[in-house]
DNA sequence: ACTAATTTGTAAACGGCCATGACGAAATAG
DNA sequence: CTATTTCGTCATGGCCGTTTACAAATTAGT
């Protein structure tokens, strides 16, 4: 009765690859491997009823997917239900691993993460990476690697991808970092400077903690925009389960929104851009405060003992956010807004005068607001679990081709 | 080398149907149908090569498309090329139709267009809707809906399915309209008034005119976000291929980003909307003009003959649209900007300052600006073109089930 | 305890669909 | 006029999910 929208790409132009009964093998490989790893542990019969295919293809299916060391059969459920019960299958332990790894201002970090998802091996160096040229620092970092790699080989794990979080623009060719202001990094292509053992992805880490809260965070529904802030204010935009890039791989800078046209100048040329009223930088000034060692905590610390001057800072900061917001709610529609990285540490004193600017602007009930609970470790989860994605998505390429 | 970035839903759970072969082979027909449209006339062995089967394959789909009427052989084709020409195919003129209706505020239009995407029959009727209750608006439509259902069947047509294009806020069930505050309608199910003949959509007619550009604009691009404005000020973001729609279906709102926040208070809450300064109520009040019948058409009058109000107020208007522009460009990273509907009359005034604002305000090169073509006549073409596309999408919907 | 009902997993037969390879048809090139 | 190239089709084969049937394992009822 009623007609699909047309919100999707269409199916005949938008796949790249043909139609056989290859790809659709490898599809519903893939579908079997991402029931069970949604639900954790499922009988064929369940993965059957969830995917819409039969008990008997389900079977042949599983059998492959055992056999490639992706999922394992953990023995006989114990239901209440009457019937057989079915033979528990769950995502294998063993095998790919993702690995994440982080570049920031005052810190690297690595991780590796199995099907499962669970963390099996992490490293973090605490460096002031700033104005650092990038070989010294990636050379650092694939120090970490090798390290976690090493460990992960121990636990039978075997790397299936590498996915670095670096605080800046990354080309959406997903490897070069176009521009970090804090590292000062421009145009900078990274893949040479990474071991080149396995599938590489650069990404902004504001990506990966939006990727994070949407395949970790509680409740995270699939569109939503996801705000975080070290230093600027990135932002990222998730629409129905997938990044929104855009056509450079820009999307979501937040940070230059204009908020008070006529405000003070920016750095990008502009004039009142939010990230001059709450930008890292911006928020310190207006507290009074120089710039310094983890200036998050020594906001929240400040605002916690009631510092007047800096609970105004970050109110003011808050409205700004809220401004911005409305905008790009508007916008988008989205289902929720969620505070990430060191917003999510400040969002008390953030968050009244935001929710009233959101309020007071919308028309009707305003897009909701919640606070990420991920707190720092979103952007590297998120790029180890990316990798891991990337094999349920299609298990069939990570074994052969 | 590199590992595809998370921009697609998953395969496993975002495909609704389970991966079978019928549904395989649904898909290959509607590459085959897409492929043939998309060049106007291809012969059975490019449609091969462009879409990656065999020819054996591609034979028996066409075959099965020229049975249900979809597709027609016209004849061997005279290239200058060696070896035994190809039979010549090409989308069918008779069969399906998709039959397209507006909502204006001063007009109802209705068209039908065939699978070739040729306008094959009209009706427009001018009428003074703003305020009339939905009911008797609606059967009007339907008596020009009838009258042009009529004459495309006459010329062997067969309706498959009504798009209605609407000013306002449509709800994601495609039926029913939010608010229209220009008609003055409220949570109106438009589906029971309407004749249930065939699948019906409702939309916004800003998402109509933004497919109608992207599927008839010349040199679209697949992300975009155009601009169009009747009265308030519509948008629609396309991202790769497919509109944005938003959780609730209302993603576009241009209207209400906040261009200067202590601005004039606007009637949705907020103050300093965009709708403040660029609105059709407040450029005609800016250049001190008495609202009438055709606005725009005054406005772009006055503004030829060089009467220096109105250009300012215009003038004033395109800087607030490139405020509200680079928040949406910054956020969004679009390939271009559309600017439809009434912005495309008035752009020769607008322009200037909007790309001045634009530039001063991007570090780099600012998203280029461009002006659509398609008149007034986008929203109308692109409901009836979106019931083609639902048929090229999936044409065995269409023949059975 | 024993039977009936229910559910699970597997095996064999079946049917649909695309690939493969071969072939005739229809054009060009020499 | 022949060799070459390309097109469309046909027969064959292999892959894959479905259908149907059945044994295994559990609960519910008596």
């Amino acid at each position: 009765m009623t007609a699909p929208p047309h919100e999707a790409r269409p199916p005949g132009a938008g796949r790249a690859l043909p139609d056989t009964q290859r790809g659709m093998r490898r599809r519903n490989l893939a579908r079997v491997l991402h029931a069970v790893s949604a639900e954790g542990s499922l009988s064929r019969a369940a993965v059957a009823a969830r995917i819409g295919l039969t008990r008997a293809a389900v079977s042949t299916l599983v059998d492959e997917l055992i056999r490639w060391g992706l999922l394992e059969e953990l023995g006989p459920e114990r239901p209440g239900r009457v019937g057989r019960p079915g033979s528990a299958l769950a995502v294998s332990g063993r095998g790919p691993a993702g690995i994440g790894a982080e570049i920031g201002v005052d810190h690297l970090a690595v991780c590796a993460v199995d099907l499962r998802g669970a963390v099996r091996a992490r490293a973090v160096r605490h460096t002031a990476n700033r104005g650092r040229a990038p070989g010294p620092v990636v050379g650092e970092l694939t120090e970490l690697v090798r390290h976690v790699v090493a460990e992960a080989e121990r636990e039978a794990l075997r790397p299936a991808g590498l996915a670095v979080a670096v605080p800046g623009l990354v080309a959406r060719d997903g490897r070069t970092v176009v521009r970090a202001p804090n590292l000062d990094w421009h145009d900078t292509d990274l893949a040479p400077l990474l071991p080149a053992d396995w599938p590489l992805t650069v990404d902004n880490e504001a990506n990966f903690g939006a990727l994070a809260e949407l395949w970790l965070g509680a409740g995270t529904p699939r569109d939503f925009l996801h705000v975080s802030a070290e230093i600027g204010i990135g932002a990222a935009v998730v629409v129905d389960g997938g990044l929104l890039r855009g056509t450079r791989g820009f999307a979501g800078e937040l940070g230059h929104v204009p908020v008070r046209p006529d405000g003070p100048p920016c750095p990008c040329g502009g004039r009142g851009c939010l990230e001059q009223y709450a930008g890292e930088e911006a928020v310190l000034r207006a507290a009074g405060l120089a710039p310094r060692e983890d200036p998050v905590g020594l906001l929240a610390g400040r605002a916690e003992q009631g510092d007047a001057s800096v609970r105004a800072a970050l109110r003011d900061a808050g409205t700004a956010l809220g401004i911005a917001l409305t905008g790009a709610a508007n916008l988008l529609d989205p289902e929720t807004v969620v505070l990430g990285g060191a917003l999510a540490g400040l969002s008390p004193w953030l968050l009244p005068s935001l929710e009233t600017e959101l309020r007071d602007r919308t028309a009707g009930p305003p897009c909701p607001v919640t606070v990420s609970g991920l707190g720092s470790e979103g952007p590297l989860l998120g790029a180890a679990h990316s990798v891991i994605r990337g094999v349920l998505d299609d298990p069939a390429a990570v074994v052969h081709g």
